[in-house]
Order: structure tokens, then sequence, then C-alpha cells
DNA sequence: CTGAAAGCGCTTACAG
DNA sequence: CTGAAAGCGCTTACAG
């Protein structure tokens, strides 16, 4: 094993001391060009980097952002961690990446293992933050981004700590109540992701407001807990033989809802949207497929990443810190051919339509 | 801003000296257990945590394994990123994400910002290693493991110092010519993926190899260079109007093969299987599917990804260093309903066949 | 602009 | 088992 090439090295090589090697990696450091130019050609020669973890140490500063994610296999988050990583890079920033598959278990126990990197910042993708662990990151200045949902606890002293983004899922929810409203349906079922989760609980909520004003509610329910395999037995027992059928079904995500198009289609043998609609949540690349062709409400990834970094970066900016905000970014209604009402269905696919 | 609480804080209230601190926290490190349980007390009141960038600096151990990933819209790697975090997160690892969308390009510099933050490893699951940057790795004994990939220039110094893990490509892409020659399939097109990517060389070679030994060739050739638009005009070619049309096709990648069955039967309005075979590469969770149900090579991403991480861990453990190897593990062909020859539909869906 | 020196928060010989 | 001290590789006042 070589020994790994130090500023003392380059600076030897370079005849200079060693805070010149330090300045002629600091960006508006007082370095003269001649100095600088000896110095990289040699850090070249020796293949010399800066410690990142030497320099963290000094200015108190990662540049690390630690991003929790689950439900990797529901193709939104996929989408929003490459976009995330892609933007932070940008700017110099990494993401230290912390899976947990158990949904909202154990994410104190991965924050606590993140706040040991001591990174600039915490964004949750998945689960929500227990106020004691909130308020540590408080007490530790590292802000923290809950992505695509809120903090249950709102009037808790962690949720002035904590900042979140989300799209409109009240108003996505409220859309599509009345747009299969609108479309004649009288008979709506929903199928729930994760019970607890804001993202549900917000979309359920516009959703029966919105079948209010309609002068209807919820036919049927089942949960689907943002599972594909849950998804389809929720369909199954919502379209048992015997029993009254929906007429359309609201699914709280697009994962879920290509289950529930799926089973309607080869399992029960029913036609999608002729005999069921179905209207699903987020607009994940698939849902453009024309095996599917969703109607769905997009959550649009680009502003809420956008929104996102902008957190993180006036907090790390501002001093002191600036508050707190929970941003939420509208979202529109896709309409393509799975449920009536919806776009006429075009002989080469294509044009999608907004609502 | 409370200043971050160190080892001298905790000591301080623990009223033991900073060793102690440390060693309490140091599995292995001799402290009684009196002492231990003291610091660990003071520890958590104060909410402290060993600095993980102070700790690498001394034990050259970062504890974080750096990742490239590019193609996440594809869903073979947002699976195999979540079982790698996870299986390294259980052995108190890290991953560190660096995210390149073209592909190929870029990916030394990439590297370079890795190098940063003095990683025990390198994952590549994009793209493949620039001599100069493999021989630096090696320099600075950092083991990097090619993910689905081999180096191109197998010869080189480079190739010694750069480990892989990959499926059996060849032997994949050699049973679906024997499965499709097999199965009576005469006019057999391949739509490939990246041509330079050594997935994409040797899935087609072992495709070229299988059908020779049937005495056939292959009919038709498309690039869809592993995107989905592109898959769907490489199909529109391949079945314009006036050529004798392919009677089956072979995809170098299941996310390019929803896109032919797609086109296949929504513009061109043939059917799957019975006027096209459809067979692609990967096995994701989408090829199971109903609207799908694709026969497709099953790339195992478990004992992928348990191959990564044991070549990781044996160069970290061994002194010297264990050499570099290039793992390939097996992979079975997945009989579902989009080729010919394959299982026999079952109403309900379930039962997979392998051949 | 430049160099010598202090110090970031740790681990680990070293001596007891 | 325990503590004082050195040192990991940097950045940044400080003095010139």
């Amino acid at each position: 094993m070589t020994a790994s090439v130090t500023s003392f090295d380059v600076a030897r090589l370079a005849q200079v001391s060693q805070s010149a090697v330090s300045r002629s990696f600091t960006p508006g450091a007082s370095v003269s060009e001649i100095t600088r130019r000896k110095v990289l050609d040699a850090a070249r020669k020796l293949g010399y980097r800066p410690n990142a973890h030497a320099r963290s140490l000094i200015t108190k500063r990662s540049r690390i952002i630690g991003l929790v994610l689950s439900q990797l296999e529901n193709l939104f988050y996929p989408a929003a961690l490459q976009q995330l990583a892609e933007r932070l890079q940008r700017d110099g920033y990494h993401v230290l990446l912390f899976v947990n598959r158990n949904a909202d278990a154990d994410a104190d126990d991965l924050v606590g293992e993140i706040l040991q990197y001591h990174v600039d910042g915490i964004v949750l993708a998945a689960a929500t933050l227990s106020s004691s662990l909130a308020r540590q990151c408080a007490d530790a200045s590292i802000p923290v981004v809950l992505f695509n949902r809120v903090m249950a606890e709102a009037g808790t002293r962690a949720a002035h700590t904590v900042s979140s983004v989300r799209s409109d899922n009240v108003g996505g929810g409220r859309a599509v109540a009345h747009f299969l409203a609108d479309g004649g349906h009288r008979r709506i079922a929903f199928i729930a992701g994760n019970e607890e989760a804001s993202t549900n609980l917000e979309r359920e909520r516009g959703f029966r407001e919105g079948l209010a004003e309609r002068d209807l509610r919820i036919f049927a329910r089942g949960v689907g807990n943002y599972d594909f395999a849950q998804a389809q037995l929720a369909t199954r027992e919502l379209f048992a033989a015997g029993l009254e059928r929906p007429d359309a079904v609201f699914v709280a995500s697009d994962h879920m809802a290509f289950a529930v198009m799926d089973t309607l289609r080869f399992e029960l043998g029913l036609r999608v949207p002729d005999d069921v609609s179905v209207v699903g949540f987020d607009d994940v690349p698939q849902a453009q497929w024309h095996s599917y062709r969703l109607t769905t409400v997009r959550q649009p990834i680009g502003p809420m990443i956008e929104a996102t970094v902008s957190l993180l970066q006036n907090y790390l900016r501002d001093d002191p810190p600036s508050p707190a905000e929970n941003v939420v970014v509208p979202g529109d209604l896709i309409l393509r051919q799975s449920a009536r009402g919806g776009a006429t269905p075009s002989a080469q696919g294509g044009g999608d339509a907004r609502l």
C-alpha cells in the first residue's frame, strides 16, 4: 500500500509551504498565479486531492447530505433520488444514502448513524422523524427536509425545526374526485396507500372533500399500503363476486394503480376504462406506457427537488439559520386513457392532456 | 447554533479522561464496565456521537463505499442499489452516491470526486474506469468493483487491479437462442442495448453462438441503447411495412423489452407471443406484471451483491490485499408468456417456470 | 502573497 | 484499566 499523498508531499515537490498547497485548492484564497500553478502541477504528478474528512473537521462543513429512502420499487423515488443527487453534485455536495426497507421503522436509528458523519443536511424520503431526533438535528444546526411527507405532530416543537416539501395532495385528491364525478361515475372506490402516511391522509381527505362537493361519498374502500401485491388483494376484495361493483377506482399511487389495472383486466376480465375507470397518483414514467396510459396526478419532481435544495441551502447560508418551512408544490391532473372522461384515445398515442 | 458536542464534553460530564470516552465507543478496547457505563450515560445525555471524519483520519478507514450509478429508470439498478446499501449498512458501511446521466461519460471526474472522501471501496454500476484512475485507486489501496460490467481492455494493467461482478451474459444469450430456435422460430431479431457496453457485447455474442449452434443467424438487428424510446424506434424499423417480419425478438434488457411489447401490440397490432415472441434480460420486478409476463434471463441480484461485498471486504481484510477477481454468477432463463414454447398460460398467473 | 503555528475531534501507542 | 500526549491531514488567523 502506497501511503496516501498529503499536502506536505505536494509542498515538498512544489517547493512551497504546506499552507500554499492548501490555498491553491481553496477557491478565493490568496495565492499568486505562479505558486498555484506549481502546486497544481505537483499535485497532478502525485495524484493528490485534499482529504475531505480533514477539511470538514476544520470547516465544519462536510458537503454531504444524508438521504433516507425506502420504497425504491416505486419509480417515483429512484427518479427523485437521481435528480437530487445530480442537483447536489452540481453544487459540490454529495449524497450519503440510508435505506430502510420497513418504511417508518428505524428512522431514528438511521438518523443516528447519519449524525456521525456530520452531514450538512438530511432529506427524509422514507418515514418521518421523532421529536427527540428532530431536536438533536436542530441543536446540531442540521437542517432536515421531509420529502413527500410532513410531520404528523403539527403543533410540536419538532415541527418548527423540520421543513417539508410535498405536492398538493389535497388538491390532487379533490381534482380526481371532481373529474370522476363529472365524468358520470357514481360508485367510486378508493384504494389507500399506507394509512398513516401523510401523503395518503391528504390525498384521501381531498378526495372525500371533492366527492362531498358533488354530493357523493366513497363507495368502497381498500388498503394497498403502497405495495403492489397488497393492491392486488384489495382489488380482488373490492370487486368480489356478489357485490355491486365500483365504476371507478382512485388509487393512492401509480405503482399500486398498475396492480389494480392488471388485476381488473387479466383476473377479473374487466375493461379499463369501459367497465371501470382507474386514476393514480404520482405520474411515474411507466404511467405513460401504452399498456397503462394511466390518468393520474403528477407530482412534479423537478420543482420538488428544487424546493428541497433551496431549503437546505438557505438554511446553510443564513445566519441565523432560516426557519423551517412547509412547501407545497402544485400538481396537475394528467388525462390519459385509463378513465372515462379523459382524453380521447388517439391512434398513435402521444398527447397527454391536462385538466 | 449549539456547538457540536465532543468527547471532551462527555469526559467532563462523566468525570473521566477523553481517552476513556474514546475507548468506550471502540469495540474491544479495554475499559472497565463501570467506566463505560458512566461514559455512555453522559453521552446519551449530551447526544454525543463520535465524529466519523475525525475517526477516519486516524483509522484510515472511512467506512464509506462510493457508488457510481446511472440508468436508474431501469428498475434493475434501484433494486441493486437498495440491496447493496442494506447489506453494507449491516456491516457498518455506508454508500456515498454519485450519479451520472450520460452513462459512460465523466466516470473519471466522478471517481476523482470520490477519492476526496477516501472511501474504502468503489462500486461502479455505470461506466467503466480509465486505466489511469484505476491505477490511482490501486495506489491508494482502494478496491474497485465493476458491477454488471467488465473492463474493456482485458489485458491492461488496470484490469488486474479492478474486480468485476456480472451474471453469465454469454450463457444467458445462448440459452435464449436455443430456446427460441427450439421453439420453432426462424426469423429471430435482436435489439441491442448500448453497443459498447460489456453486457450487450456478451449477450449478443452468446446469442449469436447459440443461434449458430442451431444453424441460424440473427435475422434482423436494431439498437435500443438501453433506452425505452430508442427501443420503440428500433421496433418500428424492424417491423416496418414491406419487410418480412421477425417471428421473435431478443431484447438486451427487460426495460427495453417492455417498450418493444407495447409497440408491437398497440402500434403495430401484433399479438405477443402469437405473432411475435419477445424475450428480455434482467428479470426486473415488472417482468412479472400481468401486462407483460415477460420471458427473460434472470440476473440474480442477491448473489451479485453478495459477491460484490465479499470482494470489497476480502480486499480490505487481507494484507497484502487480495488480487482482483472477475466473478460470473449464473442466471436462469425464466419462462413466462411472452414467447412461444414457454410456460402454458395459467388462469391465475403465478407459476414461473425455469428452463 | 507567504510561512509557521494552532487546532478541528478523534484513536492509539506509551507509561503507569 | 487509565490518562497524558502525539498525530491523522487539513484550514485559517497571525505576523511579516
